[in-house]
DNA sequence: CGAAGTATTCAACGACTGTTGAGGAATAGT
DNA sequence: ACTATTCCTCAACAGTCGTTGAATACTTCG
C-alpha cells in the first residue's frame, strides 16, 4: 500500500539477528495468519527489515522457505514429546499408563509452548492448524514432521486399549489432532459465541479439559465396533440408542 | 502456467448454467483446495469457461465471491439442522434427548451432504474446514453464518447437562468443531498414518463414532470442574524455560 | 595486509494480479 | 417496431508477484 522504500533496509544494527534468522520470524508471523499464499515475499523481508533478494539467496524460494518455517520448531518439538512420552509409560511400569496420561503427553509441550513459550511458538501453531486443515499443503508437510512421532503415540494407545480395535484408536487420534488443532488457531469464536466465559487464548482451560474429554471418547467408541453394524441413513428414526434420560439425576 | 488463451470462453452452449453459478462452482472447488490467495480470479473465470470481468460483475469482487461461495450453501443447511434438533427434542419428550442424538443432529446434516451430496457440497465442507482453522476469516464468516445454530445447540447441550458449568459445554463444542472440521478437510492423513486401515474419505465411519465419542467427553468434563482445582503439569517438569530475552515486539 | 568466502544490496525481468469502462448481444416489456 | 434491462466480451490499466545477475559489504582466515 504505497510505502516509500527510500532508506536501505537493514543497516546492521548492532546486535540484531542475522538475516536469515529474521526472515523466519517474520514469515512464521505471516504465514500463520494470513496462509502460504496469502502472503507475498515482500511483505516478510518489509517485516524482517531485509531486502527482497534474501530469501531466494538463503532459501531457494518462497515454497522451500515455508518449508523451513515448519520444519525449525518440529525439529525442537518432538524430541521433547518422544521423551515424555516414554517417561509416562516408564513410570506406570509394570502396568501401562492411564489414556489421559498418554493423550496428555502428546499435547502438553504443544499447549505449553503455545501458552508461554512466546509469540513466536503461538505463531507456529496458528500455521499448523491451518496447514493440519490444508487439502493441499496438510498430507506433505503433517506427515513428514509428526507422524513418526504419532506413530508412537498409537502405540502406547495400543498397549492402554488392549481390546480396542486398532481402527477406532486411528479415528480416535483424528477427533484428537482436529480439536488440538483448532485450539491452536485461536480464532476467538468461542470467546464471541460465550460471551467471553471462554477465551481461545486460554490454554490451561484446554490443557485441563483435553486429556480427559479425548480419553472418555476413545474409550467409548472402542466397544462400538465389537458388534460391527453398519448404520442406515436416519431421518427421523433416532441413530442411536433412543435410551431417554430424564433429566439427568446426580451420578 | 502457460495456459493458451485463444479461443472465446463461453460460447452460449445451449442448457448450460448461467455463468454466476459457474463461477460459484469453479470458486467453491478451488477456494476449498488453495485458499482465498491462493487462486486467482482467472484461475475460477477459466475452470468456469466464462470472461474474467465476469466475476466483478456478478459480485462486485473477489472477496465478495468468497463470501457468497460461503454463503450459498450455509443457508441451504442451517433450517435444516434447526428442524432435525428440534425434531429430535421433540421425540425426547417429556424427557430431553442424549448427548449422542443431539450432537447427531448438528453433524449428520452435514455428514451425510459430504458423504452423498455430490463434488460441489464435498468441496464446500474442505473450505469451511479451512475458513474455521483460519485466524483471518475465521472470526468472520464462521461467527456470522453459523453461530446462530450453535447457539441453539448450546441450548440443548444443556437441557441434557443440566449440571453442567456453561464454561464446560463450550469447551466441549469447541473440540467437536475441532473434530468435524478436520474430518471435512480429508487430507487423506490418516490413511497414510493407519497404512489405508481408515480412509478419510469414509464419512460413515465418522458418523458412526463422532457422536459417542464426543458425547463420552462431554460427561467427562462436565465433572471436571466441578471441584475447580487447576492443574498443575502432570509429569516432571512443569514449565519450560522461555529464556526468550526479548521483550517486545511491534505487532 | 590480502585473499576467500559469506552475507547483503540494488535494479530489473517478465508474468500475473484484481479491477474497470466501453461496448456488444440477447431478452423482455410496451 | 423500439426501448430498457440484463448478461456478457474485449482490451487495457496500474500494480504486485517471485526470482535473478551483478555488484557491494562484511567476516574469516592466512
Amino acid at each position: 500500500m504505497a510505502v516509500a522504500r527510500r532508506e536501505s533496509t537493514n543497516k546492521k544494527k548492532a546486535g540484531a539477528k542475522p538475516g536469515k534468522e529474521r526472515i523466519l520470524d517474520a514469515a512464521e508471523r505471516l504465514f500463520a495468519r494470513h496462509g502460504f499464499y496469502g502472503v507475498s515475499v515482500r511483505d516478510i523481508t518489509e517485516a524482517a527489515e531485509v531486502d527482497v533478494a534474501l530469501v531466494n539467496y538463503h532459501f531457494g524460494s518462497k515454497r522451500e522457505l515455508f518449508a523451513a518455517v515448519f520444519q525449525r520448531r518440529a525439529e525442537m518439538l518432538n524430541p521433547e514429546r518422544l521423551a515424555r512420552l516414554e517417561e509416562v509409560r516408564r513410570a506406570a511400569l509394570p502396568g501401562v499408563p492411564t489414556l489421559e496420561d498418554i493423550v496428555n503427553s502428546f499435547t502438553y509441550p504443544l499447549l505449553e509452548r503455545s501458552a508461554r513459550g512466546g509469540p513466536g511458538w503461538k505463531s507456529y501453531f496458528a500455521l499448523v492448524a491451518q496447514v493440519n486443515n490444508s487439502p493441499e499443503w496438510g498430507p506433505v508437510l503433517m506427515t513428514q514432521y509428526f507422524d513418526p512421532l504419532v506413530e508412537r503415540l498409537i502405540a502406547a494407545l495400543r498397549e492402554a486399549l488392549p481390546d480396542c480395535p486398532l481402527r477406532e484408536i486411528y479415528w480416535g487420534y483424528q477427533f484428537l489432532t482436529g480439536a488440538l488443532t483448532i485450539t491452536f488457531a485461536e480464532t476467538g469464536r468461542i470467546d464471541k459465541l460465550s460471551g467471553g466465559l471462554c477465551k481461545s487464548s486460554d490454554l490451561d482451560s484446554v490443557h485441563e479439559r483435553l486429556p480427559p474429554f479425548i480419553a472418555a471418547g476413545f474409550r467409548a467408541i472402542c466397544g462400538l465396533s465389537a458388534s460391527t453394524n453398519r448404520l442406515r441413513s436416519t431421518i427421523s428414526s433416532p441413530t442411536y440408542p433412543t435410551k431417554k434420560r430424564k433429566t439427568k439425576r446426580s451420578s
